[in-house]
DNA sequence: GTGTAGAATTAGCATATACTAATAAATACA
DNA sequence: TGTATTTATTAGTATATGCTAATTCTACAC
């Protein structure tokens, strides 16, 4: 036999050559969304936060990592960054999350604030080839539900847009993504989707941290909805250069 | 908050209380597995076999599935028996694998061959909900796509049927099922879909044993085929009481 | 400058999952 | 029945992933 088997999965064909864990694959993704995230450099406590584990965890994970190559850390800053390694597996993690959301929101029905959870445990056993096919079914889309673009599919995300917290009250704006961050917080989903807070929703900023620090919103049907800081920055809007956008 | 935390997915609410690691799912999987093929009492070398591991990892295994009462193993005999607990595990692992299987056969057009092998990495990470959205979304399917009965769907397999290998020379048969442990090896899955013996199939037995050890079939095109012991083992057929089955 | 808070690191430990090698127990066969 | 082969079990080891507690850094405030 000229099948070269490693360890049971030859079938499967992926890119890397040495199995990588699921944890591995989350630490990967996780340090890819706070980067894309902008909030600064991404430090170990930043993870330790995210993944819910302990410090002391977070620098034996991250040195295992340096050891395969997928992160580098600064010695003398901290910062971690990925290597082109490390950043391919958290694309194309981020590519089989987005399109797995789009699956079970428009074929399974399930609800926009639910897929995320489903697809962080379900992006971690997707093959190329079921990645590939679930692409075509879906006929190629260009975001995941929440906005975010899907990477490999000839999309960029619109380079104007920013969080709804650096908005001045009088702007009118159009939702157009929830940040990575934010859609980990299952919470925050459900209460932007009850809110009807979803991307393609036109909204104009009322006040700014006047009340309570909260920001204050307008929707076309004329509803007040109030958000905290960190719910209206982990929404990012772009401008609206029209008039009160028409009724859909 | 009343909501209670467990390990940061108390969302994705779940039967068990305690999580079941992938490891454990697939043992009771592979009890399941080779108690219904009836091959006699699963024992620890069996299991040695199937799961690919040395016989002391088995052996620790199983001793930690006795501890979380997913297994009872005879003290005498050896003989490993799941208990009501580890048997639902099974079940439900069982149902959801042969749901991905017609779902990735169906709907994205992976072959019949390989759908097997995704359908067991991605069983582990599907949630009740969404079990049960791919299910309605499948309409309910009977069988999976190698025939096997998808328990929990209302069917039952035909009580008839028995391995190829156990039919004798003059008989006409139609293909009913591939038996769990067949369906394990992925060089019998893609030699059987080149044969073209998939469920279904109507065949009649020529000659058994007489040449090289292989039983000859032939099927509805005339075509002759034919099987080792193992492979004629892994073909469940039923019993044909009709003449010359139609050509469809 | 010095002290302290927060971050990083080290040390020490636990658990699940694997391994090999040695041994004990059971089974099979001659 | 007795030996040879299989199984089961024990012992000892390794790795990945987690923990707590203690310690060392570092940076900022006063």
């Amino acid at each position: 036999m000229t099948e070269l088997k490693i360890n049971g999965t030859a079938d499967r064909a992926e890119q890397p050559e040495v199995k990588i864990s699921e944890t591995i694959e989350e630490y990967c993704e996780a340090i890819y969304n706070l980067t894309a995230d902008g909030e600064g450099p991404v430090k170990s406590v930043h993870l330790a936060d995210r993944m819910g584990v302990a410090a002391a965890t977070v620098f034996a994970t991250i040195q295992r990592m340096q050891k395969s190559g997928l992160v580098m850390v600064d010695p003398h800053s901290h910062h971690i960054k990925l290597t082109e390694t490390g950043e391919g597996i958290a694309l194309k993690l981020a590519r089989r999350h987005s399109l797995l959301e789009r699956f079970l929101l428009d074929h399974l029905g399930l609800r926009w604030d639910e897929v995320h959870a489903e697809a962080c445990e379900m992006e971690h056993v997707l093959s190329t080839g079921v990645e590939e096919a679930l692409n075509r079914y879906l006929g190629y889309p260009a975001t995941c539900p929440h906005g975010n673009v899907i990477p490999g599919n000839g999309h960029v995300c619109p380079g104007d847009s920013r969080p709804l917290d650096q908005v001045e009250p009088g702007h009118r704006v159009k939702i157009v993504r929830v940040s990575e961050e934010g859609e980990h917080q299952a919470g925050l989903l459900r209460y932007l989707f009850q809110q009807g807070l979803v991307p393609g929703v036109h909204l104009e900023v009322k006040e700014k941290w006047t009340f309570d620090e909260t920001i204050t919103l307008v929707n076309n049907e004329q509803n007040e909805i109030s958000l905290g800081r960190k719910t209206a920055h982990a929404l990012w809007v772009s401008e609206e250069t029209s008039e009160p956008a028409p009724e859909k």
